[in-house]
DNA sequence: CTCACTTATTCTGGATACAATATCCGCCAT
DNA sequence: ATGGCGGATATTGTATCCAGAATAAGTGAG
């Protein structure tokens, strides 16, 4: 099998399925990942699989024992807690960022999502919404200009959703609150956007303590 | 000459040595980091060496370009704001909530630090003062209780630090602020530690703006 | 002499084989 | 049952080997 015009390096590839699996609950926390198995099962040598681990780890997707291999991460509530608490904090500093930079290419991406965003809402269309809300934290990251800051968001985000299980959240509920924050983006309005960001992300935190201490 | 009975990883000793060479200048922002090279001088195989990399590129020390290979970070003006930002958050979310819990542990090894401290302070011990310093904020992290905050504050630190080049602040001036802190924590008082570390920070923050814009 | 093009070397990315070692699991004896 | 012994298994690390890409070196033309 030719390895193809620009294909991307293995172990991103291999980290990104791993990824995937991990937060869509196909590999569930605590389940042991073994390097050999991994590499058999996606048809790579051993060693792209260990660079993968490597990242997983840093990224705080996986925990690694010492001889005693790789398992998913499995977190209490009280580092739950301190996640969500994080994750608060960055996405505050992210869109007051953003919404002081207005950066113009994300700008239009912000009207585009935000005009899609409603044209999916109206036709009750919950899978582009949901990849809509996605886009619509990722472009909050971006619109910062800051690489780090991306990157941060994007690992303690899969750390956050890694608690959920389920999400309880429905697509629609989460919709209405983003185009409010991509609106106050696109006033300008940073400090607007923060609190609209704020209640947002608290709110979820709330129902979602809820849900686990009954 | 043997492994030896319980050595760490050679991937964590590479990395570790890596990461006390990048931060001590001795390899500059920018320069390329062959693995070859890397594994010749410390006098292991590629392949830990590979994992190093795959993890302080995830720690944003490095960077990585496909085929190109690695080279130590280098960070634009704004870039360095946001790391500085984003670690104020995160600093005072761990001071807050190491004051809340007052961990044992935690708490007697402040005490120690704080004694040590003020006996290094008067013998003008630097070198002492600059380890205790360190000891500081590797505790604060540890106390909040929370893996992922201490990894992440780890990484963001290492970043931060990376811009000063020459540290700015002597050893003794970071030390009484720090001991300040310190009594704060101890005293269970959150909110006046957390006030005390953002005062300590930004002022660093002010005077390394000061000396990179003249 | 400078610039572009071609060639050669180096380096990354990946695979594979193999050794060493620590952990785990089952079996056996008490 | 329980505790210890020994083999099976998995991780960790080394050594080689190879393909492909990037940089460096060299060469020729204008």
């Amino acid at each position: 099998m030719s390895i193809g015009e620009s294909h991307r390096a293995l172990r991103d590839e291999v980290a990104d399925q791993l990824r995937s699996w991990i937060l869509d609950g196909t590999l569930e926390p605590g389940s042991r990942l073994g390097e050999g198995a991994i590499s058999e099962r996606m048809g790579v040598s051993r060693l792209p699989v260990r660079e993968a681990f490597r990242r997983l780890e840093a990224e705080g997707l996986v925990q690694t024992a010492p001889r005693r291999g790789v398992r998913v991460a499995v977190f209490d509530q009280e580092e739950l807690a301190t996640i969500q608490e994080v994750r608060l904090a960055l996405e505050l500093i992210a869109v007051r960022k953003t919404a002081e930079r207005r950066d113009s290419e994300t700008m239009n991406e912000l009207e585009r999502v935000l005009l899609a965003g409603s044209q999916a809402a109206e036709a009750g269309d919950q899978s582009a919404l949901k990849r809509l809300n996605g886009d619509f934290h990722e472009l909050l990251a971006g619109g910062t200009g800051s690489r780090v800051l991306v990157a941060l968001l994007r690992s303690v985000r899969n750390q956050a959703h890694h608690l959920v299980g389920g999400l309880v959240t429905s697509p629609e509920d989460s919709w209405s609150e983003h185009a409010r924050v991509i609106r106050a983006v696109l006033d300008a309005d940073a400090e607007m956007a923060a609190l609209l960001m704020r209640r947002h992300l608290h709110d979820r935190h709330e129902s979602q303590r809820a849900t686990l201490t009954p």
